[in-house]
DNA sequence: CCGAAATCCGACATTTTGTCGTATTGATGC
DNA sequence: GCATCAATACGACAAAATGTCGGATTTCGG
């Protein structure tokens, strides 16, 4: 009843647009397929649910379908029984999910999270050399000056 | 009726307790408080809702009460119109969100995932940079070996 | 005591998730 | 060809989280 609600203009939206984020049940799927490379969906819903009636099949087809039309997962028809792989990486969805927080929070930039994390002590010593080395030998090319 | 459904499981929770993560309407209050400092709800009303009615009012307030009681929010009740004020910083937040995702995807480092984006190119080498600078600055102190 | 403006808070509409259950399809053995 | 069994497709629903209203209640200045 009147003029844009203050959810959509907060929408931090658009651009090269990230991947969406899961909930629990869905990333429990990735999980199991981040493991495996490719399984049944039989075998995933053994081991979602351990006990399992027949009744949880359905729920993971479910599942299943959603995070095909996602784009997460992708599905080999060739046989009956279909076989499911991961379309998207851990990392992948990881970076992606990292990239959209700096853009809300602060203009794309990981840097200033990443000072805090540190200053707080949230981050092991280990943790940084480990960072240090991957920003040292992957983005390292080019000449730092001063 | 049947053991533990696969959505409890999975939930990686425990351990210090990361902050919860903020829908869109409380992020924007959010962003609005972190970069004032201290306002009344009403003037949250008015820059939440730019040709505001006074229906939203009840809106501001609810979301801003619904922050308190996650405690991201402090009001001063000094006055008959409460000043509300950020409790939990943008950096706090940001950060808090990136070791659960940490957490959750990669057993708490957040390297793989920076790796990620850094071979993928959707780390610019100036952020590289500033990130490089942020680990030697702050964590440098310990001596790397080899 | 009145009126204006704020706060408090129940209620709803929507959306997102997680879960079921049923209908349909397909291959297989006889 | 057909019964059978398991798998897939998918509508439906319950629960939870969100965003939004509105009205009841409180408070302050006259």
């Amino acid at each position: 009843m009147l003029g844009e609600p203050a959810a959509e203009r907060l929408r931090h939206s658009s651009r090269p647009m990230t991947l969406p984020a899961l909930a629990n049940a869905e990333l429990a799927l990735m999980e199991l397929l981040w493991d495996s490379e490719r399984l049944t969906a039989r075998e995933l819903r053994e081991r979602l649910y351990p006990g399992s009636t027949k009744t949880q099949h359905g729920t993971v087809q479910r599942l299943l379908q959603r995070l095909e039309d996602k784009g997460f997962v992708s599905r080999d028809r060739g046989l009956p029984v279909h076989l499911f792989a991961a379309e998207i990486s851990r990392e992948e969805y990881g970076g992606s999910r990292l990239e959209e927080l700096a853009e809300k929070l602060t203009g794309g930039s990981l840097a200033p999270l990443i000072t805090h994390l540190v200053e707080e002590k949230k981050i092991s010593s280990a943790e940084i050399r480990r960072l240090r080395r991957v920003l040292d030998q992957l983005g390292g090319k080019e000449r730092e000056r001063t």
